[in-house]
DNA sequence: TGCATTTGACCCAC
DNA sequence: GTGGGTCAAATGCA
């Protein structure tokens, strides 16, 4: 996988754009926009928050982040309406993704939002895109409780999860790993996610990539009282206090350990591949080190 | 000691 | 019968 030029000082980190997913076949390009910025967002999300717990900046970020939302919220909403005035494509869920049995339950009216953005911002900026992604998934999650990303960081989600199982996958090189929401068991809280790590991630010329399918939604209550489960934007606020708490999505499973400090190997495999933004991305959330890192590598750019 | 992860077994849909 | 998802006892770790 080929990394693209940063736009707007934005990082780039190894989100997939040549692998299909959230792909409709006559909306691939565009869903490929989507599908980075979707990784965009819960990468930043998950490593600028903490990075700047202890700045002062840091609630001016969050703002940030839901002013973000906002726009995009906007920006959807009119292509919404621009899109209803032409014809629904009614065929779109034609949905490539390693885990097709469950993409293919994400809702076609939610693809077919793609036609607006496709026709439209063929010349747009990067933000129209980082900004449409965000509300992509958001919508996702409103038509249909299966959302498929793909992300280097599979972990890093602002969500608490606990694994509860690990499963060979017929065809698949790498096992499936299976978390719920910590908090399933006190408050109720439904939302799960698999983990898979992509089979042809693991070569030089390919960091490590995994499929993220997230079912159902958050209704629990994070320790911080917030309802985790309204929104996106709240993830967003409140991240920096999740992921400070040494959050128990960690990197524990055999091949999700790799994306951790701790494991020197990719590291030096990842030098090559990965800006330094990147390496950041792959340490814990908890680690000291790695906040003074994120923070003299990113914060400091 | 308590909590999180591991892993084989079990259940269920296809 | 097979494959995927979940359960729960065993195990590891702080």
């Amino acid at each position: 996988m080929k990394h693209h030029g940063s736009s707007m000082g934005l990082p780039q980190p190894s989100v997939s754009s040549d692998r299909p997913s959230l792909v409709c076949d006559h909306h691939r390009p565009a869903m490929k926009e989507v599908a980075r910025g979707q990784s965009l967002v819960t990468q930043l999300r998950a490593i600028v928050l903490p990075a700047l717990q202890a700045d002062e900046r840091s609630e001016i970020v969050a703002q940030m982040f839901q002013s973000i939302l906002d726009c995009s919220s906007k920006a959807m909403a009119e292509l919404q309406q621009l899109h209803r005035s032409r014809n629904a494509r009614p065929d779109d869920d034609d949905v490539l993704v390693d885990d097709k049995k469950r993409v293919r339950r994400i809702s076609s009216d939610c693809c077919s939002k793609e036609e607006g953005v496709n026709t439209g911002t063929a010349n747009q900026s990067s933000l129209i895109f980082f900004l449409l992604s965000i509300n992509e998934n958001l919508n996702r999650r409103l038509c249909d409780d299966s959302v498929s990303l793909e992300t280097p960081v599979p972990h890093y989600d602002g969500r608490q999860w606990r694994k509860y199982g690990q499963k060979h996958i017929n065809n698949a090189k790498h096992p499936r790993s299976y978390y719920r929401c910590t908090y399933r068991q006190e408050q109720g809280c439904k939302a799960t996610k698999t983990v898979q790590q992509q089979d042809d991630s693991s070569g030089a010329d390919h960091p490590l990539m995994y499929t993220v399918v997230y079912h159902g939604q958050h209704t629990c209550k994070d320790n911080d009282g917030v309802n985790s489960g309204a929104d996106e934007s709240e993830i967003n606020a409140r991240s920096s206090s999740d992921t400070q708490s040494s959050i128990s999505s960690t990197c524990t499973d055999t091949y999700d350990q790799q994306t951790s400090l701790h494991d020197n190997k990719l590291i030096d495999k990842s030098e090559d591949v990965y800006e330094p933004f990147d390496m950041a991305a792959f340490a814990p959330l908890d680690l000291d080190s790695w906040e003074l890192d994120a923070l003299l590598r990113f914060g400091s750019a």
